[in-house]
DNA sequence: TCCTAGAATGACCACCTGGTCACTTTGCTG
DNA sequence: CAGCAAAGTGACCAGGTGGTCATTCTAGGA
């Protein structure tokens, strides 16, 4: 019997309350700064009766992180299946827009994830950032594979570079939506499903056109170090 | 007189020394997180003095973060100068060089940053978050619009989207660089100089060149939405 | 050598933390 | 209704927090 079995007798109603009250806690304050005190308050229950349920403030915060997990597999497993058979960049578009319908759905969740990065001292943070790092690999590199077999990418393109600039400009778009002056001054903070659909095919189309201009394309790398030798200024 | 006053008739190694320890400090454990106590015991020295140095908690990271501000700063106006008449791509390369330098010189400040970002309850946070942004429509803008008057870059780009694009890039390459499983598996978590900037290289060259293969590059917009009514292109 | 201005000090304060456990309340069974 | 196991409770604990201030120490001038 997990630590649990308790709880798991409440009424479902009460139990929602709880996890419901306890994710909005960890949400606002982390972990570290989460207040079992606070929480109880909110709740209007005894102290005691959260720590019989979940054994200690850690063992609440697994509880809850691994329902949050489940989601996001859940939520990834769901547009990887709608979107199978749709071009590359009709996938990526999707798959951002399926990332802004989460955050509208669990904004607690993200912002849970998004402590967990920078934060050093979650609980599971090491394990969590592999999880993420495997999702990740999992999702974009058969999805980047299969678009340079159908010649919807660039056939010469190193996968693990492009898994990674996908990602960068994934994540950064979902964190500019839900975190204010990370948009750079586009829009993206908070704004409604049109405005977010028209940023995404923005962003996305300059992602799939590239910055460069057709002229002057080659020979990038001469001249890539003017000074010669190394350099460590700043 | 500011409330540091005290501090100032300090000899430099006695400051340097406090400094030191106080952004070691928060670095690790963010503000909220931050003991004055730990302090305070790390240095030797009594928390009366600290706290007739600089007044509370806040009064030594406000402190702090002007220090690195003012780093951040100098170091911008540096790169800028230094690259002023370089190609477009150039300067973007020799940017995030710099930025990864900073880094080396200055973990904590840069751990500091990352802490901010997420992390709503530090002091100055909505100022900073305002001020970088700041930076970067700043620093990145003038840099876009020189580029695309140059030739260098595609002239129907759109700014905002650019800028927002080389931000998000740059970004998570300096958090790849000093947070792991950040990097997609690329090799850029504390990698060595040579190998930073063969990865820069990479990353830049793919962001030039685009995704795309250039067969099947118009029309990208058919399709784009399947549901049918309205659409809001590029 | 003495005196004193100003710096250094750490015991102390009120408050908060996660966690415990003896006690009370509840609700089912016979 | 009685008995009793399980659930609920909150006063209590040790230990931490930022912050204060009466006291002690120290360095330099007379």
């Amino acid at each position: 019997m997990p630590v649990t079995e308790r709880f798991n007798n409440l009424d479902q109603a009460k139990q929602r309350k709880i996890l419901a009250a306890a994710v909005e806690e960890f949400a606002e304050q982390g972990f570290m700064q989460a207040s079992m005190n606070r929480l109880v308050h909110k709740l209007g229950i005894a102290k005691g009766s959260l720590f019989q349920y979940f054994g200690s403030k850690e063992g609440l915060f697994r509880f809850i992180f691994e329902h949050a997990v489940d989601l996001v597999r859940q939520s990834l497993r769901q547009v990887k299946r709608d979107t199978a058979d749709a071009d590359f960049f009709l996938r990526i578009r999707r798959s951002l827009a399926a990332g802004v319908a989460f955050i509208d759905r669990h904004p607690q969740v993200y912002q849970i994830y998004l402590k967990m990065i920078f934060q050093e001292k979650f609980p599971y943070r090491t394990e969590f950032l592999q999880q993420v790092h495997l999702f990740s690999a999992e999702y974009l590199t058969p999805l980047v594979e299969a678009g340079i077999e159908r010649g919807e990418l660039r056939a010469d393109l190193d996968v693990a570079t492009t898994v990674f600039l996908l990602d960068a400009v994934l994540d950064r778009f979902l964190q500019a939506y839900s975190v204010s002056f990370l948009d750079a001054g586009m829009g993206i903070y908070r704004a409604g499903e049109d405005q977010v659909k028209e940023r995404i095919e923005r962003v996305i189309e300059v992602l799939r056109q590239g910055l460069g201009s057709s002229e002057a394309d080659p020979a990038p790398r001469s001249g890539a170090d003017q000074k010669g030798s190394k350099r460590r200024h700043v």
